[in-house]
DNA sequence: AATGCGTGTGAGATCGATCTCACATTGTCT
DNA sequence: AGACAATGTGAGATCGATCTCACACGCATT
């Protein structure tokens, strides 16, 4: 603990040539003592690491940083902080760093491919090295190449891009979706409708791909009519919810990407007077606070968040602090988590 | 756009010295043409930005701030980026920061003092200038004291601190918490409940008083068996709620002062077999996704919570460009959102 | 006495961008 | 012709921390 004395506040921050005057030594002494490394003088370093405790020693940071080429940062570039899934992952992150005095600078990529590429570019002039990044496109990735060859650490989170050889740590999409639509089959359902959002986005493709598989499987063609698309905003999903459920056949179970989309759902579907699960069966992809709190409670796929976003920093430092190593993929497995949102079909 | 020469990749970025070499001027001259300030000639100008353009000359931000004293980085340290509040302000200050080319640190304090004291030393060696701060206690508040009279711009948000002469945007929490409490009394209720945090937390303490204040002015005595505290997260206002309705006459309305521990009152009821509107009404603080989907949907009162960051990032920005002036107070009004989570009282 | 090593210290270069100062040119005015 | 501005440019200092190098001194070995 410090304790600031009057008079001494309004000051500047103390600079190791003010701690050497103070103890009465060059400055290339004071930083040997102060980082213990080298020859020191025990009643020296002694003397110098009173001078900085006293006038308050904290160092720059920024002189360090210009010096030995890299900034104690972690460049974090997500879809949306406001994603809870994203920003649990944003908070896991940031309390690894901090344990490894590291801060963390998150930017959103909007899921822009051109503000992901700036803002990479703005951390970069920064000295940052060590990005975790929740890549927006699948194409198009000079930028990640780049990273890449200059050896910049880098880990790609929730998604993964092909071609890219490096660290990452996603889930198993498509089991994910395959489970839930096997488990939607058994329970009856073969016109099974699909909420998805754009398909650039990875995890959006594969989980799709999980569907596809799972109705071919059952021998079940799968049918364009019976897939909407739009962005993944609450909003957009509920319009889309709508044009899907306007059909004159309609679904008679749905399956929804992400949680803002199964939200958009739920929406819709209130809004047109059908009720779950008596009307339609639904299952969501990503656990939520909310799919506890309606009624029936959502069944969804849940992903192990917690461990996502620390995997992903362990990786890092593995990277920033240990010594070369191939990269590694990590997949975790989905769970479904059966509730109530979905009923037996009896006819077809 | 850039374009990147194959083998051209893996090189180090190009420094100033780089692009002077290649253009045949000095170091002071090519950096007087990319900043353009002194006197060039137009045909060396030419040269030198060519000579950046083909060399991908970025600059680095790190000596930059070195030399000027201060890193286009805004530092932002709030509770839990995973509230959903906190984390829209987030969002909201990154896109405004962005547009000013600064990044945005987050880092999260927990409500714990020492964190917040630690997280501002650690931006501060940075050489970061420029704080926006929901700051956890309301005493020992020498650490944003200091910043004040280091002439740091600070701005502080959601909570206000006392004896501190700063920027700081919060919302109307006495009067909220009153309209709500007043709403309740209008609908015959009496013994009105309260779950609250920590009061060492500004808007707990302020929210407490309105509630006290609509009480007294309508002759009710408040009474400390109707009030509950716990920390804000959902476990815990669980068992809070479940302690304040287990008495012999528990309250027959409930207000409680954030989402979490609105969330946490709902759940609680639930597990108790209390009904809402019918055996109890409730009403929080804090709009949240999850008021709308419930059944019945719960009244709360709502902050302009897209309001808050914008205005805090741009009085931030005003401090750090702008001239100095006197520190402004912005108090956003509250509204009560009557939905159906409160039903007539009609016998005490 | 000469050489060598272990220990302790300081002067100065370095990282990259910027800014002050001094020095050139030119042109213009008495 | 001489003086003085306006214009253009470069050398070097600066920000703060760190690291290399050189130089001390003492003590032990040949």
């Amino acid at each position: 603990m410090h304790t600031f004395e009057k008079g001494e506040m309004a000051q500047k921050p103390a600079t190791l040539k003010d701690v050497a005057a103070f103890a009465n030594v060059s400055r290339a002494t004071a930083a040997r003592a102060l980082n213990s490394y080298g020859y020191v003088g025990d009643e020296t370093a002694q003397r110098v690491h009173e001078a900085a405790e006293k006038l308050g020693y904290r160092g720059n940071r920024l002189a360090q940083a210009l010096r030995n080429g890299q900034l104690p940062i972690i460049g974090c570039i997500l879809g949306d902080i406001q994603n809870p899934f994203f920003a649990r992952i944003a908070h896991d992150i940031e309390v690894l760093a901090r344990g490894n005095r590291y801060n963390l600078i998150i930017g959103s990529s909007e899921e822009e491919l051109e503000q992901e590429v700036s803002l990479l570019a703005s951390l970069q002039s920064l000295s940052i090295r060590g990005f975790i990044v929740a890549p927006t496109s699948d194409e198009n990735n000079f930028h990640l190449v780049r990273l890449i060859e200059e050896n910049v650490p880098l880990v790609l989170i929730d998604r993964v891009v092909q071609g890219i050889d490096c660290d990452s740590v996603a889930v198993d999409n498509e089991g994910g979706a395959r489970k839930a639509i096997e488990y939607l089959i058994a329970m009856g359902h073969r016109r099974i409708g699909l909420l998805q959002d754009d398909t650039r986005i990875f995890t959006s493709r594969e989980r799709l791909s999980g569907y596809q598989r799972a109705l071919i499987a059952a021998g079940i063609t799968p049918d364009d009519r019976m897939i909407s698309i739009s962005q993944s905003t609450v909003e957009h999903a509920i319009d889309a919810t709508i044009r899907l459920f306007s059909q004159k056949i309609p679904p008679t179970a749905l399956f929804t990407v992400d949680s803002l989309m199964t939200q958009g759902a739920l929406l819709a579907f209130r809004s047109m007077g059908i009720s779950i699960p008596h009307d339609v069966s639904l299952i969501g992809f990503d656990d939520f606070n909310l799919a506890t709190f309606t009624d029936p409670q959502i069944t969804v796929v849940a992903q192990p968040v917690s461990e996502i976003g620390l995997a992903a920093a362990r990786l890092l430092f593995e990277k920033l602090s240990g010594p070369s190593r191939p990269p590694k993929q990590i997949r975790f497995e989905t769970k479904l988590l059966v509730r109530g949102s979905v009923s037996r079909r009896t006819e077809g």
